[in-house]
DNA sequence: ACAACAATCACGTTGCGTAATGGTCT
DNA sequence: AAGACCATTACGCAACGTGATTGTTG
């Protein structure tokens, strides 16, 4: 019984990657495809495209290689392991930890994005002065 | 009169820069030091600080070099120019148009974010399930 | 068989980090 | 005079883009 799969061209583009980047990914790593045809054609499966959204989806939270594909691992441990497996705990805390560390990445971006809107409404502002009787320096 | 200057250290830790970085903008033309002392330091007036202050806070915005440069010059010409002086209507409209594509540009930065802070929601959910009933930290 | 797709080099680019070495400022 | 500060190479890295060439698939 196979399952499905894909050629690289198609998860890319469900990704929104380019096929480039889903390569690098894979240099790194971050994914890589389940198999290969014979002749060498890298083949993915559903839960790879998973990866590869999810890892796409998280890029603002700049994690390194190592950081993302540690997240990944946990979650699927998470995901596969019962409440009462032993190191579950372990797993969450560390999940946990990086969940963290991700939050704050975040924050900050969003901060530098807040003031790149705020520096663009004191350029609009350059525009806006108008007054018919202006004095100069 | 010497209008008072600073040197590259004051100026990159006021706009939260590293020197390499300011080096850098001088080097793409981005931010060029007003003067030179005989020795060759970089010597940065008030009105230098302010473009590093700007180019840092645009920087999300992803603006080329060449934008961001044009951005800044005609900023300069639409401040010390009056409303009657020929050719502020040309660089009023140009203005316009890079401040519109900043504007995209953030607007996306802005849905990249928000995907990466509902996947890790998700991510967060992933912790959550605990059917025994047991609480997180 | 043939068009569309893919594989593997391999060099190029951006935006800096990080020495290393040696001069400058107060 | 000396410690802090700065200048100029210059090599390195990440995260891909962009060919070029050759092989695979349906």
């Amino acid at each position: 019984m196979h399952e499905p799969t894909f050629h690289i061209g198609e998860v890319a583009s469900r990704a929104g990657l380019s096929l480039r980047t889903v390569r690098y990914y894979e240099s790194i790593g971050l994914v890589i495809p389940s198999g290969r045809t014979e002749g060498g054609f890298r083949l993915y499966t559903e839960p790879d495209v998973q990866r590869l959204l999810l890892v796409r989806a998280l890029k603002p939270a700049e994690f390194t290689p190592d950081e993302l594909v540690e997240l990944i691992e946990l979650r699927d441990r998470l995901l596969t392991t019962r409440p009462e497996d032993p190191g579950r705990a372990i797993a969450r805390s560390r999940f946990d930890g990086l969940l963290g560390i991700a939050t704050l990445r975040l924050r900050l971006q969003r901060e530098r994005l807040i003031a790149a809107e705020l520096a663009m409404e004191l350029l609009r502002g350059v525009i806006g002065d108008d007054p018919s009787g202006a004095a100069t320096t």
